[in-house]
DNA sequence: ATTCTTACA
DNA sequence: TGTAAGGA
């Protein structure tokens, strides 16, 4: 008989927070970047669902790879599976393509003001 | 003991 | 983000 593996427990703030290693507190800013959602229980506590312990490793993950949260969010409904092999819907994959670009343009932008600062300080030092 | 909200270091 | 306060 398994007792703790199931769909149908609804999962406190603490146990989420010890199953991914994420702090409550960010937890609850997750749910005020409308990455995470929660229902409310009787007593007002924030319930969650298997399913939450998945979204929040794949929120972690989209933040390691340095998206906002802005971007998560939208991507994070087309997203499937966990860290090692996670999976995004093909129109994302052009959205996230449009951000590879801006970075490229932020880059080069980048790379242009350092040399013309660069040009006015001695080499070395 | 746990969680909740609000607010400050 | 952490942590304290004040309540349920």
């Amino acid at each position: 008989m398994k007792v703790n593996s199931g769909e149908g427990n609804a999962v406190l703030i603490g146990e989420l927070a010890r199953r991914t290693g994420v702090s409550p507190r960010l937890l609850r800013y997750y749910e005020d970047q409308g990455l995470i959602g929660a229902r409310r229980g009787a007593n007002g506590y924030r319930t969650y669902d298997e399913g939450a312990v998945t979204t929040v490793r794949q929120i972690r993950a989209l933040l390691a790879a340095g998206l906002s949260t802005e971007v998560i969010r939208t991507v994070l409904p087309c997203a499937e599976g966990e860290e090692p092999q996670l999976e995004l819907c093909p129109e994302l994959v052009a959205t996230l393509h449009r951000e590879l670009a801006a970075m490229d343009e932020a880059i080069a932008s980048m790379r242009r003001t350092r040399a013309a600062l660069a040009g006015y300080v001695p080499p070395g030092g």
